[in-house]
RNA sequence: GGAGGGAUAGCGAAGUGGUCAAACGCGGCAGACUGUAAAUCUGUUCCUUCGGGUUCCAUGGUUCAAAUCCAUGUCCCUCCA
């Protein structure tokens, strides 16, 4: 079946939204923080570790995937959930991050976006088809049409171009998608460029998705453009269905997405800071192998209820960063997953409440960016 | 007792007359990271009042100029007895 999204309360002070989503593989409660899975793992967690942090659902990626092992290996397995031994729901993206990561503008072109494999140098070529294709044999819950995300900044021209082109893409997608148990989002672009981001959005509503995602956020813009560039495509949604804010995640984006309408989001942010040996606390991100933490103790946030900050100490997180045993990153992608997804928690309770915006104001009197 | 090799910044290790405050690696100290080419990348690491000052085991010497050449000493290593 396709997902189900039932919207349940408005704030009444802000556009913040609580719901919640019926998939095949559960129902979870919007909004949410997923955890990002590029290669079907969530790096460093068992599948047994993602639920205890209450992830309602997880992201894997079409162009890793398609690469390694191929989407027939994963396909043959009985699809990504048992291939991954993971039950709970899935979206998967669709490559359109490859594009703006990976791909040069010269290797765009309307039939589809020409790759040089990161693995073995190969050239790739992958189409809106293509990527639906290879969705819909890994058989996630959501699939993501297939865009492009461009960098920022890009001339109005190019932005111009680039939108009607992710419609054409989207369109093309869709016809080919037929996979009865999957959903389908379509992706609104258009930069910093109001009227593009209409324009998008409009069109893309037009093609009937089960969901919405505002790309091309997170690209190297300042906050401020990035939090216009979701009002601007946000507007123009239907209620009725849920909106995913592509790839944003630290803990004060969380709080800006939600009150402007988002209900789904994902991000590296918290698995790679912790790889890299930081921490999200409730006072700010940390860096844990600062020699101040040394003989420091006490747990990373004792405000945290995760596995780490119950059972383990800064200075024993210290050391096993230092001594580049992998327990450390483990622990503190635990930490920082867990700390998003309650601020998800906390954030859902408030807007039942109708006090996200206290809720806001008293986490950012707190969190100190720096 | 004999023969040979070596001592360079926190550690390892290049350098063997000037372009050397001295490559590189490790370690140390910081920073970056937003739909994951990321257990990665970047900066910094003798002292400094940023003008400069003091270094390459020690002392003396050669030279316009020495980490680099010579002498002596100290310590270490290898082989032979």
């Amino acid at each position: 079946m396709k997902i189900k999204y039932t919207l349940l309360h408005k704030d009444k002070n802000t556009k913040a939204r609580y719901g919640t989503i019926e998939t095949n593989y559960g129902k979870f409660e919007t909004p949410m923080f997923m955890p990002v899975g590029t290669q079907a793992t969530v790096k460093t967690l068992d599948p047994e570790e993602i639920k205890e942090i209450g992830a309602g659902i997880i992201l894997s990626n079409t162009y890793h995937l398609w690469l390694r092992p191929g989407e027939d290996i994963v396909s043959k397995a009985g699809g990504l959930h048992k291939f991954m031994n993971y039950d709970g729901p899935i979206l998967t993206d669709c490559g359109g991050f490859q594009v703006f990561s990976l791909a040069k503008p010269k290797d765009i072109s309307e039939e589809g976006v020409v790759f040089k494999s990161h693995i073995n140098g190969e050239k790739l070529f992958l189409t809106p088809e293509k990527s639906i294709e290879i969705q819909n044999k890994l058989d996630s819950d959501i699939a993501m049409s297939f865009d492009e995300c461009p960098p920022y900044p890009v001339t109005y021209e190019y932005m111009k171009n680039s939108v009607e082109r992710t419609i054409r893409w989207a369109k093309r997608g869709k016809a080919v998608f037929n996979n009865p148990n999957q959903s389908l989002f379509g992706i609104v672009q258009g930069g910093e460029f109001e009227d593009l981001r209409e324009w998008s959005c409009k069109e893309t509503v037009k093609l009937d998705f089960d969901g919405y995602s505002i790309g091309g956020t997170s690209v190297g813009e300042d906050k401020p453009t990035m939090y216009k560039m979701i009002e601007y495509g946000i507007k123009y949604l239907p209620e009725d269905k849920p909106r995913y804010l592509m790839g944003v995640g630290e803990p004060t984006d969380l709080f800006e997405g939600v009150e402007r309408g988002v209900d789904m989001f994902d991000c590296v942010l918290p698995t790679r800071l912790a790889r890299h040996g930081h921490a999200f606390t409730k006072y700010g991100k940390i860096n844990l192998r600062n020699a101040k933490y040394k003989e420091d103790f006490t747990p990373v946030d004792s405000t945290c209820d995760c596995k780490c900050c119950k059972n383990y100490t800064k200075a024993y997180i210290r050391h096993l960063l230092v001594a580049d045993e992998t327990l450390g990153q483990r622990l503190l992608s635990i930490h920082n997953l867990r700390f998003l997804i309650r601020i998800m928690e906390d954030i859902r309770k408030a807007i039942k409440e109708d006090k996200f915006l206290e809720l806001k104001e008293e986490f950012y009197n707190n969190y100190k960016k720096k």
